[in-house]
DNA sequence: AATTTTACCGCAAACGATTGCGGTAATGTT
DNA sequence: AACATTACCGCAATCGTTTGCGGTAAAATT
């Protein structure tokens, strides 16, 4: 039994293919008893509407892409696992690209979303300035892009970051208000964007009221051998400018068995899902993959729902306690 | 500027549709003079060939689909992105699609993947019988389907596999050869294939020459709280059968400060990731997702291409040495 | 009995691309 | 000059679904 269509059930039954369509579409100019008969066979065929032919009649694909340099990464997936739930919900699928930071494939996969006419995008970008040209060109489709966590530094689209600043904020405020006196703070590559924003606010809420050692780690094994070497200086807490600098933190602190949170405390910014691997769990400030892929969606779903308006949006970070601080 | 048709250029050009379209796919029929005007026309108004239309004429849709229980799970997203990579160097889209271990979620997917007309499908099912034969009814449409790590129980399916006894024994054959006397052996759901694999090829391997206590753990927190109630008992060495039950573990062990490995050894099967963020790093057999989804996709396109051959077949493990043993 | 209303249902065009077949003009062959 | 060949190109059907419009019978109204 290949694939059932609208043909199969109207010959099978002996009325015309309009009469089946607006049958299982419930049309009140279709009789009870001829709606039933269609439902019936529909039922026993398997039958499913051709999603091809819909969308090539409506001209609607129903399809949101989504561009991500790659998937294997607990930020992006955690992002795609939210915006995937939310699109099955308001009856859109996901069409998921990587693109391994490399232009060539980037503009191979927006060749791809276009043929397929996309209804949406969502696009996470290597920074070159070429590339956001074909993703702008987009929009002039009228394809709704949706930037997102790496966003291009041009005003007039839509953006929707974790709040970075706020994040480090929180968690300055965190280890002020838990009276701690003397911070090893590690953030990662002194020339990423986003270093610059959390050590900036991180800073700034510290406002030189206790001691703080910045130190930048590119690697989780930079920051273990960091936090080693600062360990000798007894800081009474280390904060963590994301997971994998935590993750490399945490190896230091198992290696030199300092108990947590009496020797040293630990306050990480995170997604939320290393922190609970340890015991005691580690406090974090979260910025999630997880709320942001539902703002990225509701911004998407406003775009597609018509608005022009464009949407700069953060996430805003919120503390979790575990026990390590 | 909306979206550019064959239509479009036909009329602009003032020649026919099928003429551009022969032009455009370099039909020897076509004079090179209008190939040359077609295909500068076609560039400048960016044209590119609507997906839905080829789809629904080939009644191919070059799309397959992609279902797992979460995304949100290293194992799957390393077998996503491996799926992905291939899929896009052999011009397939992705659809993936989670479940979350929801069987009502589990027919919606089923369907939305039938009305998009898959042209073939990866899946990691929850063991209910009842879903499997929906799964199963996608083969008599001709739809080719790959079940992948988690995998019905039944004959005549193409099921790609970790080489779970494989992994079991080459775990056990380790804990004998480190001379370990006393094991406590942590294992998934005793309901789930993938336990019953592992265990019987684990016991198998240590065939009663050392003293093992095997336990069930159906998440992280319960492998936790056994591996405590356990320790009471002094094992030298526990065995973890997977990701999630090692966390379990390692927050018992770093509760009751035990050292690795002078305290107590550990070794687990691994997908490589949780074993690293742990000094001393995890000794593991890598079961490796990225592996799994290069040979899941290479069936897959042999059934494509019209192999009627079952593909049943396992990815060989390997032994990574961290210091935990 | 003639007319209007209601209840059902079918025709045909459209979405965009592909392709077998047939057609016309220009060129080549005898 | 008559015919055959070549080089180009268009017509129309097809994939599966939707939908405006029109049509025909039966039922209701006068």
């Amino acid at each position: 039994m290949s694939n059932t269509t609208l043909k199969t059930i109207s010959t099978v039954l002996g009325i015309s293919i309009s009469t089946v369509s607006r049958a299982l579409k419930n049309h009140p100019d279709i009789s009870n008893k001829t709606k039933q008969r269609v439902s019936e066979l529909a039922n026993t065929l398997d039958y499913e509407p051709n999603a091809n032919a819909i969308h090539l009649r409506t001209n609607k694909s129903n399809v949101f892409g989504l561009v991500v340099p790659g998937i294997s990464n607990y930020f992006y997936h955690s992002f795609i696992a939210s915006v995937e739930e939310e699109s099955r919900r308001q009856q859109f699928s996901l069409m998921i690209l990587q693109s391994g930071d490399d232009p060539e494939i980037e503009m191979l996969n927006l060749k791809l979303l276009r043929q397929n006419r996309v209804s949406g995008l969502f696009a996470s970008v290597s920074n070159s300035n070429k590339q956001i040209d074909a993703y702008l060109k987009l929009k002039e489709a009228d394809i709704p892009v949706i930037f997102f966590d790496k966003v291009p530094d041009i005003p007039g689209c839509n953006r929707i970051c974790v709040g970075d600043a706020e994040a480090a904020r929180l968690s300055a405020n965190t280890i002020l208000q838990k009276n701690k006196k003397h911070v090893l703070a590690i953030f990662g590559d002194e020339n990423l964007l986003i270093t610059k924003k959390r050590l900036a606010a991180f800073m700034q809420a510290i406002d030189g009221k206790i001691n703080v050692t910045v130190v930048h780690a590119n690697s989780a094994a930079s920051a273990e051998a960091l936090t080693l070497e600062n360990l000798l200086f007894k800081p009474d807490t280390v904060f963590c400018m994301s997971d994998e600098i935590l993750a490399g933190t945490m190896k230091a602190i198992q290696r030199n068995s300092l108990k947590v949170p009496d020797d040293i405390g630990i306050i990480a910014i995170s997604n939320g899902f290393i922190p609970t691997l340890y015991h005691p769990e580690i406090t974090f400030v979260e910025t999630s993959g997880y709320k942001l892929g539902k703002l990225a969606f509701n911004s998407m779903m406003s775009c597609v729902k018509g608005s022009t308006f464009f949407h700069d949006l953060t996430t805003q970070p919120v503390l979790v306690e575990g026990g390590s601080l």
